[in-house]
DNA sequence: GGGCTGAATGACAGCGCTGTCCCTGGTGTC
DNA sequence: GACACCAGGGACAGCGCTGTCATTCAGCCC
């Protein structure tokens, strides 16, 4: 009953511990008979390797770290419980465990987290969430102890790309350009919008997005662009700049579900109606997205297995396969729920 | 730069690396003088001990696993990510690490992840988030192998408290009890409720709360009671029942924020204004719960530090602090915010 | 048949720590 | 002075695996 060693199933099936290892770690010399004596006994004996001991003498630690950063209370970090929860499942599938680091900010220590990373943890790679994916200190860290990352959404800067490891993205760009384009499919022409966190690559790419569809890169009036940073409070302040105009917009588009959230909640305090006297989008389909009122019509982005990609990437590479090391960039697709709808 | 092992420290500090191990690991036997020689060592040579060869010969691991279950979709868990958050600080301040592990309900296999925790990972404790804290096949399984638990919000049965492991809870009766007086304090006598997923504990526990704030235990008619599961689509269901009734609710409390949430959606499709016709209530202070419109009142658990406590009160047994076995039990706080007025 | 190749397996030395036991020399006691 | 005692510190054996290299034994070629 209690823990059985690689001993305990080499005995029982009379062989060596080299050949339970080989056995269980699919290497290739290892004859069909004695391969299936070995699981046999490892199944009876309800065995299960050591981490620590393989780590300790092997060359993978079967760890993954997540790194987040930023408090639970920003409404836009939510999505990290979905890019864990495909990390996790990636994880198990290859027999690998996800640890979660948390860094602040504000009193960065890269160094130390590094060395935990590296020196302590030994992890076989570091999934990276912006903003930390795109911060050039401690991507150059890693990179200098060959820690193998996976960026959730990092800048588009392609020399960086190859040097500071692979990247799981959707395509902002497009996601904003077709966001905008179905507002004005719908009739819209006085769109607003509001930018996100300007740190954040994605943000970027979302606002030009939304400028190519609306005036094809001309230029568009001041006022419909208000700056944001992702989080619901900076919406607020964006959506009343925009609301408080002698000429509103018929629309507003934010940079992320949680600023188009704060939207809802301005006009709903304005008495502004949703979406008949103004169209509100957002991007993430965030969970609480469609649970609003009215729900919102947002971008989604595959959260999950962008999550899984990002692991099983990591696995892959430690196994030896050498990934492409470039970006993946995910499909992305339309929501359209309530909260848009033709000017009247 | 490489990693550096505790031979280089001892070799700097000019010991042996049994003493370097007892100054880091505070153990008594080291003057002074030599603690703080082997101290600067370790700094000037940037050393962090490896995990794996610490529990690989020691009898911690300084790894703590978070299990849960459930999709992301569930709104109800989102606060997940908030525990979570607590127990990585608390888990930096002890020098530990949080893993995080997920079973799916369905297809779970017990026997597995007892031994994954285990055999493989030989983690020093598991938290456990419900419904998983209640199960009594894995309770048993882990208690067999002497894993230390920490239950969050477990079933209040006192004998299995001191055989499953420790506690980390609110007063839920209390919450439920004082969030429905508030109603009462508003004026509302028809107060609907929305139970919680039958498996919960606290799901009872706010159900109780409510039948005595409102009848004192006495009956209270079916109508005004409701069936739910905590998910947001089970809260539209009974927000319906409730709402569509010849006679209906001028309030209605949900046993939690999702299906409050769910309450407000049905009654924006059904042209119920809120809270001057219907008042709405939860509990959890989920993050969306102060987006939505309008902001809901609701009731506040200090999710983040009854994670914190958890992984401490893992650390701490583990250091050799018997803890008191018993279920602690947190401050919570009523949320008023603009969901609820008097009936009009 | 001798030598060669290659597949299947085992022996053995660590990986970087901690637990246990042991040694040293200074102090206190009578 | 003989003894016990204890703080301070070292030697050494693993923890449970994997990497490396050695060994064995078919099968095969000329």
């Amino acid at each position: 009953m209690s823990k059985a060693t690689i001993y305990d199933v080499a005995r029982v099936a009379n062989v060596s511990i080299k050949t339970v290892s080989r056995v269980l770690n699919g290497e290739p010399k290892a004859s069909a008979e004695t391969r299936a004596r070995v699981m046999e006994a490892a199944r009876s004996l309800n065995y299960t390797p050591s981490l620590s001991a393989r780590a300790l003498s092997g060359s993978r630690s079967f760890l993954i770290a997540l790194v987040s950063s930023g408090g639970v209370s920003d409404n836009a970090m939510l999505y990290v419980t979905e890019l864990q929860m495909g990390a996790i499942q990636a994880c198990r599938a290859g027999g690998y465990h996800l640890l979660t680091e948390y860094i602040d900010l504000g009193a960065s220590d890269f160094t130390a987290l590094t060395e935990t990373l590296v020196s302590t943890l030994r992890v076989d790679g570091v999934i990276l969430i912006p903003p930390l994916c795109d911060d050039p200190q401690l991507l150059s860290l890693l990179a200098q102890r060959g820690v193998t990352c996976v960026r959730i959404s990092p800048t588009l800067d392609g020399s960086a790309e190859e040097k500071w490891g692979w990247g799981v993205d959707i395509d902002n760009y497009q996601a904003a350009f077709q966001m905008t384009r179905h507002l004005i499919d719908q009739g819209h022409r006085d769109i607003g919008f509001i930018q996100g966190h300007p740190k954040h690559a994605a943000a970027a790419q979302r606002e030009a997005g939304y400028r190519d569809a609306l005036f094809d890169g001309g230029p568009i009036p001041d006022r419909l662009i208000q700056p944001g940073l992702f989080t619901f409070d900076s919406g607020l302040s964006a959506a009343r700049a925009l609301l408080e105009q002698p000429r509103r917009p018929t629309a507003i588009f934010a940079a992320n579900d949680s600023m188009a959230m704060a939207v809802l909640s301005v006009a709903y305090k304005m008495g502004i109606p949703v979406p008949s006297a103004l169209s509100v989008a957002g991007i993430d389909d965030l969970p609480a997205a469609s649970v609003v009122c009215p729900p919102l019509t947002t971008v989604r982005q595959p959260v999950m297995e962008m999550g899984a990609a990002a692991a099983r990437f990591i696995i892959d590479r430690t196994a030896g396969q050498v990934g492409s090391y470039l970006k993946k960039v995910f499909d992305h697709s339309l929501v359209v729920r309530e909260s848009t709808a033709p000017p009247t």
